[in-house]
DNA sequence: CACGGCTCTCGACAAAAGTCAAACTGGCAT
DNA sequence: ATGCCAGTTTGACTTTTGTCGAGAGCCGTG
């Protein structure tokens, strides 16, 4: 398959259709082709990013509770996904709008750390495509051969395939059975520079997990519903990226944690930019935990939560 | 009139439409108003910039040729537009892809510094809109009451206008009658300071003219036909922000300059990226002498211009 | 060299989006 | 209270766009 030919194509009929204006009739006898051929070339230019539309998130962050709420919470930046307001599924809503923020909040050059979870895959889903060549995707914490479908690599994957970006794979358990293994497979040169690298990213995309036995560390597999609640009991508030932390938001201290491969919160509270995402309002606690430890510096919530973020922080005051 | 619900109106159709994807009967009927307003909301959400559409350039980079003049010419990026391929208005063509180019260099908080010309005029009016709240646009050189409608400050609010951003004019004459009053002037604090700012932009934007007798500076009336012609003699290569430069792309040593209110070459080249444009094939001779100048350092021409200037740069060497 | 299997392309139809004049609204001056 | 104006909103119409199955070209294989 000649491929050149066929992505100059797609590309000179996304220039003329998008930049110069023209009719997709006028596209197609400028290029010789027929209108329908030039319909199919602007949806891949669409589907590749050639073509990029985007809609500020602006709305979104005017609002007065999200003002409130990065006062309060000394945070850069909050977007609220308004609930009531037009009855979409609300959880699509805030991916939907955590995607726009990421992809506002990417800049050419930038290297994105990206952790996994049903809400990042969402993310990952609802995303539009970009061309963003130069950037680099890396995953924040080991795999899981989870019956679920997303994974840790495959949030990774999905995210660099949309953007266009070189998407940077680890291939390690996020959970193993002893620490002397833990310790061993993170001394590996492929693993420790992956991970040494975490640090330097500019941008990372995660959620937070609860601790309950339904919590997505249990679903996969990497705790059974009785360690968990030995856990909790031990002070577990929330999940980041694979890893256990209490309430006030640091690493718990337990044979889980130092079993586990993944991005060590001190190397993730390095990174500028911290977009944490929180669809159920069952996390609530599990979000001020992250909060408490500064995991996080840009949020996406939705309304209701917000307004129990808000009234908390105004009690706590 | 209610500004504040249009507003919402827009941004939330712009939402539902573009980000979530929905069709514009359901748009509208999630908003309960008719399919007609939705149609009109998404037009004014693309004029204002909530919705920003933009295609890659990538295309026009990716060239073997502007890829040679990168090199040959040490520019950071080089952008040629296709001339004989298809057949549009090659100038205009130029245009939009210059304007496309800018809008991908224009970063969040930049200052940019935009000179005048007829070429920079027809970019501004192909530039599609953008919502960068946080951008400031900065004139380069003293207005020009001309009978033309491309004035200085017209380019600069032009632009700042589909940017959404600050346009910063400075009212103050292009060329003055003489050097002791064109000295006053710049001493003027409103003028002075402006004229110092300049070298903290991130991004300039102009072209250069020529120095014949329908050159654009004596059409405008800041030069009479016999005082071009003096100053070709006196060694004249072209003309950057209304500034008259030699061969070598400094400022020729003459009253006309000294009587300039306009941002100094010196302060031009502290810019990091200087995007120069040039539509006319007869502006070869003033290109190469701003590219010698050191005045330009991301370039968008037409193929046969491109050629021209790969061939010079090939004999030079 | 004939045969599937493959992708690319086109014409025709259906769906969606754009447009416009007419009706409507709410604020304001008379 | 009334009429007027500017700006919205709408229904009906037209134009433009999306889609889908049929057919054409192309390659490697038997």
């Amino acid at each position: 398959m000649a491929i050149r030919p066929a992505e100059q194509l797609i590309h000179k009929a996304a220039w003329l259709y998008y930049a110069h204006g023209l009719r997709q009739d006028q596209v197609a006898s400028q290029l010789n082709i027929s209108r329908a051929s030039v319909a199919m070339y602007l949806r891949k230019a669409r589907e590749t990013g050639i073509v990029n539309i985007s809609t500020s998130t602006q709305l979104f962050t005017d609002d007065v509770l999200a003002r409130q709420l990065e006062d309060a919470l000394k945070l850069d930046a909050v977007w609220i996904a308004p609930e009531n307001d037009y009855v979409l599924d609300p959880s699509t809503d805030i991916a939907v709008l955590a995607a726009s923020v990421f992809l506002e909040l990417v800049k050419k050059g930038d290297r994105i750390g990206v952790a996994w979870g049903r809400t990042v895959y969402t993310i990952a889903d609802v995303m539009s495509y970009a061309d963003l060549q130069d950037v680099t995707v890396v995953q924040l914490c080991g795999n899981l051969g989870a019956p679920y479908s997303y994974r840790p690599d495959q949030c990774t994957m999905e995210i660099a395939r949309r953007l266009n970006a070189k998407g940077l794979n680890f291939y390690a358990p996020l959970v193993l059975t002893t620490e002397a293994l833990a310790d061993g497979l993170r001394a590996e040169p492929v693993i420790r520079e992956q991970l040494a690298d975490i640090g330097n990213c500019d941008l990372a995309l995660y959620s937070v997990g609860t601790v309950d036995t339904d919590s997505h560390v249990v679903k996969c597999g990497a705790l059974s519903p009785g360690e968990m609640g030995v856990l909790r009991e031990a002070g577990a508030a929330g999940v980041i990226a694979g890893q256990i932390i209490d309430a006030a938001g640091k690493a718990l201290d337990c044979s889980y944690n130092r079993r586990v491969i993944s991005a060590s919160l001190s190397s993730l509270r390095q990174i500028e930019k911290r977009l944490m995402v929180v669809q159920e309002d069952s996390k609530f606690e599990p979000l001020l935990a992250a909060l408490a430890g500064g995991l996080c510096t840009h949020l996406v919530v939705g309304a209701s939560m917000a307004r129990r973020l808000l009234d908390h922080a105004e009690k706590a005051s």
